[in-house]
DNA sequence: AAGGCAGTGTAAAGTTTATGTAAAGGTGCT
DNA sequence: AGCACCTTTACATAAACTTTACACTGCCTT
């Protein structure tokens, strides 16, 4: 990952020097600017991951800043300010800030606090794009593009197949009646001699056997099926 | 949109009680815990936006629910503590809570926190998702102009193609149902021997290839349709 | 222990259903 | 009317699902 940049907007120049020089340490790509209008124009530059926000700057300070900007950027804002009182503390997060860090302050919970938001960021990004997966014994199945991973390779199942495993997983250690595949997968009851649920998983046994070297699927005759964990749970054939 | 529902989880049910009422009035759905272990137990229920931590607690701790949690936690946490200095506040927010605020505090301070929080995560994930002017695939969708180009050619599509395209575009790598590009496009519920999609599919799948030797739209059957990314997702067929 | 029986595994054949697409038909706009 | 677009129809095809058939396995009976 290339270094994340951070904008300073902060008339106090010995200030900024100081914070490029330690964040610039930590990892950080530092830009300063100087007053609201120049820090403003900069701000609507996407490749900033935060922007430092003084409140107290010639030209426009940061709370005109902040609304200039519409509560709604895209770029996640720290306030900076001297005065630490609340009122001012509680204007800036509703005008849109995403934190504030009363001066002076130690370096120290700064970059804990930018790093708060920038996890923050990353672990909601990371679980956009992979919700409602479930990985259960080398198994991985993946809701949004409908796929499954066996010991990381691609197995393709069909869709019936893919919702019966589902609902193996789902039940994971425990035993999952025909009856109840056929109805909650099939739509219908099951009928006295109805193969098709012994035909699907048969095929999902030989397509996850592809790729593993234990079935995961074990009969319990007269009962149903039951994914195995892998786990010492004593359902296990192999071991 | 349903109610947030918002985890307390602090021992002075005094507190709790309060911050029920006034939070419940603020429109978020409340639910206490007065223990860390209890507290840790639910707060893998996914179903809460937002988690109000207390540190000083019977049994488990402010920072060791923190620490059990992992620091990665998909979902906020805001600490609350009665003390308020600095290295408390440091080792909260290094150990992945996502803001900090000192007892006593106002109630609007705490409501603006949480807000700050929530409107980020809303931010991140609406922009994820809404770029103005994507390009996946070599294919670049400018709603500006409601241009389309595929490898820097101009492509001709009608409105409802664009549009259907978009939402495609929009859930890269992510099964769209059939059912939903019905009820969001065509604005209407799809219904028994409706072909439509699939002739619109069609069309756009020819236009594209006119330009791009790969066929960029891939059919799950019995599910729906996949934009594909072109990077090594597995769900490429040519590769 | 042998035999029978019901439940299961699975290959292969048979059937159904979803999809791709050309072409015709409809709709609304200029 | 002419045009652009959307929808419907119709048929071909491919994929998925079910049924059939037979082999096998475990369990019960005698």
């Amino acid at each position: 990952m290339t270094k994340q940049k951070i904008l300073i907007i902060d008339d106090d120049k010995e200030l900024t020097e100081l914070l490029t020089e330690y964040l610039s340490y930590e990892g950080f790509e530092l830009e300063a600017c100087h007053d609201g209008v120049a820090g403003l124009a900069r701000a609507y530059d996407a490749s900033f991951s935060l922007i430092l926000l003084d409140v107290m700057m010639p030209k426009l300070n940061g709370f005109e800043v902040l609304k200039a900007l519409g509560g709604q950027h895209s770029i996640p804002i720290l306030m900076l300010t001297a005065k630490g009182d609340n009122d001012d503390r509680v204007r800036g997060l509703e005008l849109g800030a995403d934190d504030y860090l009363a001066k002076p302050f130690q370096h120290r919970e700064l970059l804990a606090r930018i790093n708060a938001i920038l996890r923050r960021i990353k672990i909601v990004k990371t679980n956009e794009n992979s919700m409602d997966n479930q990985q259960i014994n080398a198994v991985i199945l993946d809701h949004a593009t409908r796929q499954v991973f066996c010991h990381q390779q691609r197995v393709e199942l069909t869709g019936t197949e893919f919702q019966i495993l589902d609902l193996l997983m789902n039940n994971a250690s425990q035993i999952v009646s025909k009856n109840l595949i056929s109805e909650q997968i099939l739509k219908r009851k099951l009928s006295a001699f109805d193969r098709s649920i012994d035909m699907h998983i048969s095929n999902i046994r030989r397509k996850l056997l592809e790729f593993s070297p234990s079935d995961k699927l074990k009969t319990i005759r007269g009962a149903g099926y039951i994914f195995l964990t892998g786990e010492t749970d004593g359902l296990n054939d192999n071991d």
